[in-house]
DNA sequence: AATAGAACCAACCGCCCGCCG
DNA sequence: TCGGCGGGCGGTTGGTTCTAT
């Protein structure tokens, strides 16, 4: 018996979504709240699949997503993250609030990516090309931003361990995007007014660094073998 | 102004995991 | 304990926009 398909592909649009079908999705969400995906297009009168409603509200009508460009302090923060996370796109998107994980994953495939090539680092790795001339070497290591904003690092180093995860599916709807705006600078000043308050206590991993990102989804954490890897090379 | 190639990004697909009966 | 279901995630695709020629 195979998986029952996650909805009746035959009578569901596919492709962009109208302005009419956003309207529907929003309205629902916020009469009914997140949650029960598979059965909402058809209680909302959707002719989408469950998953695309999901992803949808997610990636693009959250009241909470701060769109327009990443600065370079987002950009360093992802590169941080990518390196001790890997392409764990959600979490690195849980350290960055009004952010969502389809964003991010697009903007390092476009962006960040390229930007690696181009100083001559792996983006997988974050290591240089060119062998292990430099071992241990990372990305903010060889910048020339990275020397000059050393503080920076240290602030959002500090916000992507010590905050808590930025919920991908907030509690409070709003429909305005003041209210978004709102949300996003709120967020944003809590996190700032948490580094400033932070900055002055260096963080000190008490234990594996992926495991205390959520990383590790079990409680048998290898990280007793590659604890160097996890931690933040300082 | 037209066209080709590059870049971007929204959306889809399929797999995985946790929960629950 | 097992199997099905729902939700979540990462990888990929394809349409649209931008840029260079």
């Amino acid at each position: 018996m195979g998986r029952s398909p996650c909805c009746e592909k035959a009578h569901t649009n596919k492709g962009a979504w109208t302005k009419e079908e956003d309207q529907r999705l929003i309205a629902y969400i916020r009469a009914h709240g997140e949650g029960s995906w598979r059965s909402l297009p058809k209680t909302a009168g959707l002719l989408r699949c469950g998953k695309s409603c999901r992803l949808r509200w997610i990636n693009y009508l959250r009241p909470d997503l701060k769109r327009g460009n990443f600065t370079e302090e987002e950009d360093d923060l992802i590169i941080k993250l990518h390196e001790m996370l890997g392409n764990k796109w959600s979490l690195i998107a849980g350290r960055l609030p009004g952010r969502t994980d389809n964003e991010i994953k697009n903007y390092w495939n476009t962006h960040i990516k390229r930007k690696l090539l181009s100083r001559g680092l792996d983006p997988q790795t974050h290591r240089p090309i060119d062998g292990a001339a430099k071992p241990q070497v990372s990305i903010l290591e060889t910048t020339e931003e990275a020397s000059n904003s050393a503080t920076n690092l240290e602030v959002n180093l500090d916000l992507s361990i010590r905050l808590p995860f930025y919920p991908s599916a907030p509690a409070q709807s709003s429909s305005s995007n003041e209210a978004s705006d709102t949300m996003a600078t709120s967020a944003s000043a809590a996190a700032a007014a948490a580094a400033a308050e932070e900055v002055h206590q260096p963080f000190r991993p008490a234990v594996c660094l992926r495991h205390h990102l959520g990383f590790h989804r079990d409680e048998t954490c290898v990280c007793q073998t590659v604890a160097n890897s996890h931690t933040i090379g300082r």
